[in-house]
DNA sequence: CAAATAATTTAGTCTTGCCTAAAAATAAAT
DNA sequence: ATTTATTTTTAGGCAAGACTAAATTATTTG
């Protein structure tokens, strides 16, 4: 039974190596889990002798593929509860994050798939991230940064690559929610700001913001 | 923030000052908990150092207000999460102790609060257990043990006083479940089993049995 | 009441997961 | 190609929580 720091490392390691190149830094681990280089070797050796990691010294680490399906899991688990604090208990999407990262490391497999039944079989959770079935399998969306949309394009709200709290109730204040139909009114050159337009709203974002909104192209 | 084993500690000292006498030994602790006496030496001095209990050496424990009002809000979380369980996910109710028993732990207020609400604000648990408000008051179930009732009395199932999977996977087989109707035919004079007709179906037994089942009487 | 038994506490270890400080390896810069 | 800076690993420790064995206190029993 693994324990809830080595399900934490697995998810790390997982999320960083779906966002960049196959072999994770030790460093990065460290900044992504508040912890210390030092802790995380001392770690990869224990994921390393559970067959979880490949681990070459100085070289970064990589997820066997037992160590993949594991971590999967665990972020279905933690999708799952999310859409369940949303949808069932009507927490707001800024809130549900910490929760999860402790529900998350609920071992049973029977909860996990009467929840999953419980909840409809969603595809997505409420920041639009994909959730994986039960073998593993993530749902596809061709949804796109609204940063790669020209002046007079428009796009449905599809999710966003970010659960930071504060990120998430700026979007509430200016109306952008999963579902919503977003124009661009203009692209500011300088700083290659955003203009846009929400149930006739305007409101003016960075380009940091438009980056981590994911929409479908109209 | 109170880890899982200080929460498991101060529940176990609940439930026994519950059952018994007001000072908890060592080792009712130890056998409660699956430890051994010297492990539970060690966490009384924690747990004293934390203000939780009162311990004099040898003499036995006993929960500070404090405590007992942390473990009744760790008794009201496992069953409103085993209430969840049963009634939202469909779990039968002798496989939703160990999946609480984990459920419990997790920190969070308003999730207590909501989960709460979307039950209905139950005041028994799936096994007829009652469940502590948010300030911590029980509330009052008239109930008593089957073993009370004499022959020709009825009585309809408000709860039992075991969650052990064995005993309520026979008590389902012979069609005990909380609200049915129970008629005490005979009581054999022997052993004191008890013969008892259930939906026209009927039954043998044991004392033991009849002790473990809470009736109101008819 | 003394002797035997049972319960409890203490002493000394172990594992997990974390830390700081120092050493070693790699990458970047002159 | 050295020197410098960065990254990673090692060495040594700490706290929580558990264990075994031994010592101490309480309780029974003859
Ligand atoms: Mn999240
Ligand atoms: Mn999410
Ligand atoms: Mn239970
Ligand atoms: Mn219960």
């Amino acid at each position: 039974m693994l324990s809830k720091a080595v399900e934490n490392y697995l998810k790390a390691i997982f999320s960083l190596s779906e966002e960049g190149n196959d072999n994770v830094s030790t460093n990065s681990i460290a900044k992504k889990l508040n912890t210390k280089a030092s802790s995380v070797t001392d770690m990869l050796r224990k994921l390393t002798s559970k067959s979880l990691v490949n681990h070459e010294k100085y070289k970064g680490v990589s997820l066997t593929t037992k160590g993949k399906k594991l971590a999967t899991n665990i972020v279905r688990k933690h999708r799952l509860w999310e859409t369940f604090l949303v949808d069932k208990l009507h927490f707001n999407w800024d809130e549900v994050h910490d929760v999860a990262e402790q529900l998350e490391h609920i071992k049973s497999d029977k909860l996990v798939t009467l929840l999953d039944e419980f909840l409809g079989n969603p595809k997505f959770d409420p920041h639009g991230d994909p959730i994986p079935d039960e073998f593993g399998k993530f749902p596809t969306s061709n949804s796109t940064p609204l940063s790669n949309l020209k002046e007079g394009d428009k796009g449905i709200v599809m999710g966003v690559s970010q659960d930071n709290s504060t990120f998430l109730k700026f979007l509430d204040k200016i109306d952008i929610k999963l579902g919503n139909l977003i124009l661009v009114k203009d692209i500011i050159e300088f700083d290659s700001s955003v203009e846009i337009l929400i149930n006739n709203k305007e409101s003016h974002i960075s380009l940091e913001v438009a980056r981590n909104i994911l929409v479908k192209q109209k």
